[in-house]
DNA sequence: TATTATTGTCCCACAATGAGACAATATTGA
DNA sequence: TCAATATTGTCTCATTGTGGGACAATAATA
């Protein structure tokens, strides 16, 4: 939930102020080396872990705050972004954790602290380009750091059933969003690519292995894919395709 | 937005507080006579129309929330719910409308009442049952009307939005909820009924016809019908089977 | 120059789907 | 009483999509 965020009073020091009891949190995901990573923040003196979060302002879109916060965060823009559910849930907040880490940066909350009272927070994914972002953590972590799916550590709060949601939205997606006309996944892979690059990222998402033929048939014919010059570089075996995804359409 | 619900006050007579500034709408989808049905609150002495809505108590879960509002609107309980979007745009929220509807109550709020400042909504829709369901307005509003889709009237802020963004996912969700074995269909139709009947259910919520043979063939491939013996009572025709939902799967 | 790993393509069996044909049969009305 | 009518249950056929694998092509390596 993102209780932790750049501004330690609700009101900040310029005046800005933002909506009360809600927040949001932000699956962020990026695909390096065959492998499906999230960014995660950490805090120092402690052992927790969380998703990067935070808070819309009092005059500004609820979509316009995930994409200011994403920006914050990763430093990129014009990010694939989605909203998946909103977390409503009296038990998923815990007041420990995050006393914990608000001590361990010297502040000293009462028990009716803002950061402490309940939030409920809506969920966003981004797919975004690892190769291009800058992770930059908030005021009250310490690092950004990129941990794959299948190893991640503990996580603060329900963090853990916000990542497994996302993911499954994502699942759920991904044929239909294929479908649509928009590249969606142009941001997880380099500029152009080989088809088993783009296997291999279908497989990382969906968690299984495709069959190379029915793939390779299924993608084709979607038409999202303009197939480029051959590229003479890669193993011990015949060169394959590059491709790219077919621009503004 | 819901922003008219029970109570006047944030702080209600018994001390029970809401979340500030975080309301819910609902989308009640029924079916009858062949028609997908929505239902709606009107207000007295004004032409406007809005979506049921509600807030969350301050210690109560989200979704929680969301059933409670609902049987108090429906009067009924374990309903189909489905949280499809939150909607957090400054310019959905206009006061001039609700300040109508207010004034009209005999109110004067002062312009930053609670009910005037901006609200996110969590939307939800859900598919009852419509011959058992016992619509009651809320004390801002004076009917419960359902509406036919084709037929909306003009309703307040951003309302029409919410309705099409909730059809959009019933629609898209349609065969992967049927594909789970909990039938979900059951609410919109009678404890027992004719493939004609179900067909037409997903006709009128997908707009568009279905062929004959190919609806029967892929929907009692499911294994989720109950065939019963046939029924003699019908028009100048053979007389159709009858099918139920498989219970308890 | 042979080996190796991987690629692009093709093939076949089978399942799913679109579109319709046709006999069966309650009710209606002559 | 019985033909007409509207609808139903089922079947067929062509077309398309999918699972699973075969096979030759070929860039790097040994």
């Amino acid at each position: 939930m993102s209780e932790h965020k750049e501004n330690q009073l609700h009101q900040n020091s310029r005046g800005i102020g933002y909506l009360p009891g809600l927040a949001m949190d932000f699956v962020i995901f990026g695909f390096d080396q065959d492998q499906l990573k999230i960014l995660l923040l950490e805090y120092r003196n402690t052992t927790l872990c969380a998703l990067p979060g935070g808070f819309i302002r009092e005059s500004e879109n609820l979509n316009d705050a995930a994409r200011r916060v994403l920006h914050e965060r990763t430093g990129l823009a014009d990010i694939y972004l989605d909203q998946f559910y909103t977390f409503g849930d009296l038990a998923r907040y815990d007041k420990v954790p995050l006393r914990t880490i608000m001590q361990a940066k010297g502040m000293n909350p009462a028990d009716d602290h803002w950061l402490l009272r309940r939030f409920v927070s809506v969920g966003y994914y981004a797919l975004i380009d690892f190769s291009k972002a800058a992770p930059v953590p908030d005021t009250l972590s310490d690092t950004c750091v990129w941990y794959t799916l299948e190893n991640l550590p503990q996580l603060m709060l329900d963090h853990q059933a916000i990542i497994q949601k996302a993911l499954d939205t994502l699942r759920a997606d991904l044929d239909r969003k294929l479908g649509g006309n928009d590249s969606w996944a142009a941001p997880l892979l380099p500029e152009s690519f080989t088809m088993r690059e783009l296997q291999k990222l279908y497989e990382t998402i969906l968690g299984q292995k495709l069959r190379r033929s029915g793939f390779q048939r299924k993608v084709l014919g979607l038409g999202i894919l303009e197939r480029l010059e051959k590229q003479y570089s890669g193993g011990a075996h015949k060169a394959p395709y590059l491709y790219q995804f077919v621009k503004g359409n």
